[in-house]
DNA sequence: CGGGGGCGTCAAGGACGCGTCAAGACGGGG
DNA sequence: CCCCGTCTTGACGCGTCCTTGACGCCCCCG
């Protein structure tokens, strides 16, 4: 699951929120000082912060703003001051979130997924980009929905793409003949195998080398088809 | 600036966050009512939605889930019940963030900054490294909402630049006609195609150089359209 | 060795989607 | 109150895609 890195120089809380957080699947891991907080943010690549203001070494703020400087993970602040002043010092500093102490424990634990769901399109996004699949000559980018060959463009209709994707989804994975009608056609078409011949041929005229021995969209008799990767 | 969405069934309050918002240089849009606020999310386009759970007619969940259900504009949510359960609710329905009332306004206004600032960079980041896209002889800048052709600005319509809005942002990526439909003219106008039609043909006939043979504005018949950079 | 079922190919029809044009509805500003 | 730009809606031609049937092949099995 997502990976935590609680800030705080009490025990009590710090030991507490550990024990909350592992009970709900969360890997956590603690800093009790400011300078202890930095270096276990860069080496610890935890998914978001949970930053207290009061630490004795450093102001919570230039901890915040030295993680700032060079990652966007998610902070949320907490604060034992009831200051409005810091809450926005905190937030106009790069912090995601504001929490005052003392705090209910299931709000804590609703910002910290409300901070974790908003950050992962992001990182989603980015990975989202390295998503094509290379296969032989032929390139398939899901996120884009394009497939190229030799670097071209190769035109599919919108059953083929249908068909392709799913496939390139379990690629290297057999997909049965009934499961592919389904997730293309829709339910109740369990039995026209005749139409995924139709359309395997197809594809492979437009990907394969020698569309007579494929290489990419291969068969399995009787069970169903395979995308080698 | 910014465009903010205040859902608020109080006059006071609604009037209140219009003065102070708009005195900081927001663009600000008022709804009364849930139903309003679900027409007005659609159509005025808000980069951030205030939204208070306490509405007459409909549940301020009902409200997020509907808003949630097409668009990932950033949601603060405002609440009079100081209940914890609200707080948690909202924010497991898709809320960015919780405010209770009474609250300060340099606190909300900060919360509505940090909502700001997170969701620019997903945007930001769909839409690649720089803000003014260039492809052929057009140039689009989606931070100046201008764009230019040989250096002369084109004249477009709201809806023709929302439009080109989305797909510039997506640019390089299919974009299912059942998306732009949403994202465009709100939800509920999943299937009038015929709309996507009509402006995607002016735009061509504004933006190409060939509006028969388009280059920007390709078309994957069946599936979408695709903005190519 | 012969038969049958599954698979690949091809072709044709009908249906559907797309681009275009134009007229009417709507709304805001003068 | 009128005028103008914009949005909506309908109709039409054309091209493409989906469906469906027929046919031959190969492999497996009897």
């Amino acid at each position: 699951m997502s990976r935590v890195l609680v800030v705080d120089d009490e025990p009590g809380l710090r030991r507490a929120l550990a024990i909350n957080l592992s009970a709900r699947g969360y890997e956590v891991t603690t800093a009790a000082t400011g300078a202890q907080a930095l270096e276990l943010a860069a080496s610890a690549h935890p998914d978001v912060v949970l930053l207290d203001l009061g630490l004795p070494d450093l102001d919570g703020l230039d901890v915040l703003a030295g993680v700032r400087g060079w990652s966007d993970v998610p902070v949320v602040v907490l604060t034992a001051r009831s200051s409005a002043v810091a809450a926005v010092d905190a937030l106009d500093g790069g912090a995601d979130d504001f929490v005052e102490k003392p705090f209910a424990m299931d709000v804590l634990l609703a910002r910290l997924r409300a901070a974790l769901r908003r950050a992962a399109p992001v990182a989603g996004a980015a990975a989202g980009a390295g998503e094509a699949v290379e296969a032989g000559r032929v390139r398939i980018d899901l996120a884009r929905r394009e497939v190229l060959r030799d670097g071209a463009p190769v035109r599919l209709t919108p059953t083929e793409w249908h068909l392709l994707e799913v496939l390139v989804r379990h690629r290297g994975r057999l997909v049965p003949q009934a499961q592919l009608l389904r997730e293309v056609w829709g339910p109740g078409y369990g039995r026209e195998t005749n139409y995924l011949r139709v359309y395997v041929g197809q594809l492979r005229r437009k990907l394969e080398d020698v569309p007579g021995e494929p290489r990419l969209l291969v068969t399995e008799p009787g069970m169903g088809y395979r995308f080698e990767g």
